[in-house]
DNA sequence: TAACTGTATTAGCTATATTAGTACACTAAG
DNA sequence: CTTAGTGTACTAATATAGCTAATACAGTTA
């Protein structure tokens, strides 16, 4: 289930934390499901269990997933993982508006912007119902 | 007029770019006027002209300088510099703008999120007509 | 206690970033 | 054309940061 790619250039744990993703999102791994021990993981994989840490940790940080010591790693719940990725985003958006005004962008550029953003493809991929 | 500071976290090449930005940007100096050369600069600083070189460079892909091989390397004017700082905004908005659209960032929160940009402090720092 | 979990610390290796030495190419003036 | 200035390209040495692993520690469950 779980391979990574020697001859890649990105290094092991991200590799580890995109197939991770890519499960999460595909629904293969479910809210609330345990993840395999670093330990097993790392013996699957032939790395470290270090190195399968530290995948778990960021996902962590980026909050879909979350560890308890002695007990495991855990898929989170669909609200958490929304919550923080719209947070996330909107975190940044708000920075570019932000810095966009700073530079001199008028209201009326910005506006223009927005609406190239949703008119042009307005049935892209991702729609609002999404969990992420 | 030019120093660096030695022990200092951040590269010699980063100091000087910082510095000949904010000499910019408060007037010292001024749209066409000419940098000291690579080797004169570096022997002030103490450096390698390399490193001068390296700092103009980065400078000139901002568009904030501009050099000719034999000739030297000169301040931008106003409207280039204008240009490609609003540019280079511009660029990160739409990039922010359209990430927050894939993770679902419906167009009524983009639009409240810039509302509140514009309004929440009408009369901020910078003024439509700053050359920055 | 025993067998599992994640975490922290440390060290070695690798890759990248930074700086410098040197040679090249272009421009202007004599 | 020569000369003295300019920026640039290439190479190499060094410093810094990133990645992985080895090991020891701490929490949980039966």
């Amino acid at each position: 289930m779980y391979q990574l790619d020697p001859r890649s250039r990105a290094p092991l744990y991200q590799q580890l934390e995109e197939k991770i993703l890519q499960l999460i999102l595909a629904g293969a791994l479910r809210p609330g499901e345990i993840l395999p021990s670093v330990r097993v993981m790392a013996r699957e994989l032939g790395i470290n269990p270090n190195t399968v840490a530290k995948a778990y940790q960021d996902l962590e940080k980026g909050g879909l997933i979350h560890s308890v010591a002695g007990k495991g790693s855990f898929v989170s719940e669909p609200d958490t993982l929304h919550r923080q990725v719209e947070q996330s985003v909107l975190d940044r958006l708000r920075e570019a508006l932000q810095e966009g005004r700073r530079a001199g962008v008028s209201r009326e550029t910005a506006c223009r912007l927005l609406d190239e953003t949703y008119e042009i493809a307005p049935a892209g991929g991702a729609k609002e119902g999404d969990t992420l």
